[in-house]
DNA sequence: TGTACATCAGTGAACGCGCGTTCACTGATGTAC
DNA sequence: TGTACATCAGTGAACGCGCGTTCACTGATGTAC
């Protein structure tokens, strides 16, 4: 996906033209994605939608894979950006419970509104498709904007709920890529590492594991109201995670 | 599905070879489906591995869509299955962590080792296809297996824990369908009800979504053992539901 | 500033493929007398 | 028990469809002199 010279000079109208019309094919990709669900995302279907011929997509892209990485890093990104984006909105950065609501229910918020991505990224993997490497950083966001906020309150004095006495040892070299991984980016929990991690990311998988049985239709029967139900996890989750508190200094 | 003749009749020669080869279909499809993903599913695949040509697998099946409910069903059940199993295998039946420890690992293993089949129940909804009626009580064994093993530890004097001080109010009346789903079975939980269909219900999405992350590849590079992540997982679960404390008389 | 050539975006036809479904057929199995 | 007819399982060809990808083409844009 090579889309504009780096040479230094100026861009060509040409350079330009090539960059909006990536930009264009992919955006169109993205609400076919949303009006529909994913499956149906074909290299075909998208260039009628932007109006081309489905040959001329090649000049853009040199596959459907392609397109598709495309389209995985594009929607990651914005899924990325809305939940940073909920969480920078919240004034005082001390309320870590409120930190931490708004940037779940954007994180659900965007989901709802982008079924289709939402599928793309977080349900079964398409056939024939393995994501390449570049799609990681994009898809790291998310994860790294809630597990900001578990890091932040603990710095700032939470305790995140001791793991049961009966569960088994080895949390540490368990979860030992994580905050290496956290660690090369300048975030070091503060208290119990480890427990730390683990729990934020449980969370994050029970956050995706709510969001996933609504839009996917698990739900329906047994919660007359995704909204509340939605809100009653996530605030049970900050129980966990020690940021139920009322914010102390 | 039209399956057999219910006259009351010895069934003839013709009739055990239909609800035979109709069985041999579904397996053959079930086959298929845990070698590849979904997605894959097409009746013409299924008809190749069967040996037979296309067009007679609409003397079984009317419909690929009548194929699929079939499928699904029959993967919900020996999921379902697996899970009831596994809480049965338990012979202290108020040793209710062992239960509950059994019942999630056998959920994932299920999950493992048929990840078609799972990604079809729990994956991506298949574009063009909404699950009729007809799949409901399958769909319902496992989450009525977890469930089970909670009520059943309140019965034996289980403590769940209280929500947060913080919640929002309404949670009897967002969970009444699922308690008067339950209390059809005859399943009424002794305690705060509402609370402990909500903290059993979003403990399944926790799970689903723990196995999913897994199966879908989201836990690469932040978790290194899967398995012993699951067990931590699944441990700190008990411990929101009241389980974790050994038992007591 | 003007011209000659190279680059590149988009077209349209074609390829081979697999799909779900229909249909007329054949031969075997079951039923009625 | 034997025969005549009805039922039904499975075949093979065909339908129309959408897919990803290739290719020779055209005309417009960019570059070098």
């Amino acid at each position: 996906m090579d889309t504009v010279a780096t040479n230094g000079k100026a861009p060509t109208a040409r350079e330009r033209a090539r960059t909006e019309i990536t930009a264009e094919i992919l955006a169109t990709a993205r609400e076919r994605l949303t009006k529909q669900g994913p499956g149906e995302l074909s290299l075909r279907a998208v260039a009628r939608d932007v109006g081309m011929v489905s040959s001329a997509v090649y000049r853009y892209f040199a596959s459907r894979d392609e397109l598709l990485t495309a389209l995985l890093i594009a929607a990651y990104n914005e899924l990325g950006a809305a939940a940073e984006d909920a969480d920078a909105g919240v004034e005082d950065r001390e309320a870590y419970l409120e930190r931490w609501l708004a940037t779940c229910n954007a994180i659900r918020n965007w989901a709802l509104s982008h079924p289709g991505d939402y599928a793309l990224l977080y349900g079964s993997p398409v056939p024939g498709y393995a994501a390449p490497q570049d799609t990681i950083p994009a898809a790291t966001r998310v994860t790294l904007a809630l597990v900001r906020i578990v890091t932040d309150a603990h710095e700032g004095g939470a305790d995140i709920r001791p793991a049961p006495a009966n569960v088994p040892v080895g949390v540490e070299s368990l979860m030992q890529d994580a905050l290496d991984y956290l660690g090369a980016l300048g975030i070091t929990p503060a208290g119990p590492a480890a427990e730390i991690a683990l729990r934020s990311i449980s969370a994050w998988s029970a956050i995706f594991g709510t969001i996933s049985f609504e839009l996917f239709g698990h739900l329906v029967g047994s919660v007359s109201d995704y909204d509340a139900y939605f809100q009653q996890v996530i605030i049970r989750l900050t129980d966990d995670l020690g940021l139920a508190k009322p914010a102390q200094t």
